[in-house]
DNA sequence: GCCAACGTTGGC
DNA sequence: GCCAACGTTGGC
């Protein structure tokens, strides 16, 4: 299989690409995620996946990327009744919810705010900027991927 | 802080 | 199975 690209995002109050940076070994699972759509897509990621780090919330743009270290596997929280994702009618033998484990890559010497991927013809069809989108994981073409890379100066 | 858009829940 | 009500997300 080629090699994919993702966007990830995150509110950067609660996890930044900060916090990935001081994570052990840059590295950390990326769980609680509980949307089905995003799940599916979840599904579908490789090690050695490319991942656009996007800050949602008030900074709006893509910071930097990670890559990927671990494949999909069942995500621990949902069996975690402490947990705000406890999904107490998730099969364990079944788990209906799925994570896949990131690493560090780079910040970018800019970061991609929103409005301008808007103003960016060849990102016309990202989902990202689609109304109504509010997917925290979701595809990124091998195109879309290069133009951000380069807007970004990276 | 507001609110539109969306997904989920639950009553029927 | 429908759909109103609700909670959440996230841009503005």
């Amino acid at each position: 299989m080629a090699k994919r690209y993702w966007l990830f995002k995150s509110d950067p109050d609660t996890f930044s690409l900060d916090d990935l940076e001081r994570s052990p070994k840059r590295t950390t699972c990326w769980d609680g995620v509980r949307n089905y759509q995003a799940r599916n897509s979840l599904g579908e990621v490789r090690v050695g996946d490319g991942v656009l780090f996007y800050h949602s919330q008030s900074e709006k743009a893509v910071v930097g990327a990670a890559r990927v270290v671990k494949g999909p596997h069942p995500d621990p929280t949902q069996f975690d009744r402490r947990h705000a994702g406890y999904d107490p009618d998730s099969d364990p033998a079944h788990p209906r919810w799925l994570a896949v484990d990131i690493a560090f890559d780079r910040r970018f010497p800019r970061p991609v705010g929103l409005d301008e991927m808007r103003r960016t013809k060849a990102l016309g069809n990202m989902v990202l900027l689609r109304k109504g989108t509010r997917l925290s994981v979701q595809p990124v073409s091998a195109a879309e991927w290069k133009t951000i890379l380069r807007l970004a100066g990276a």
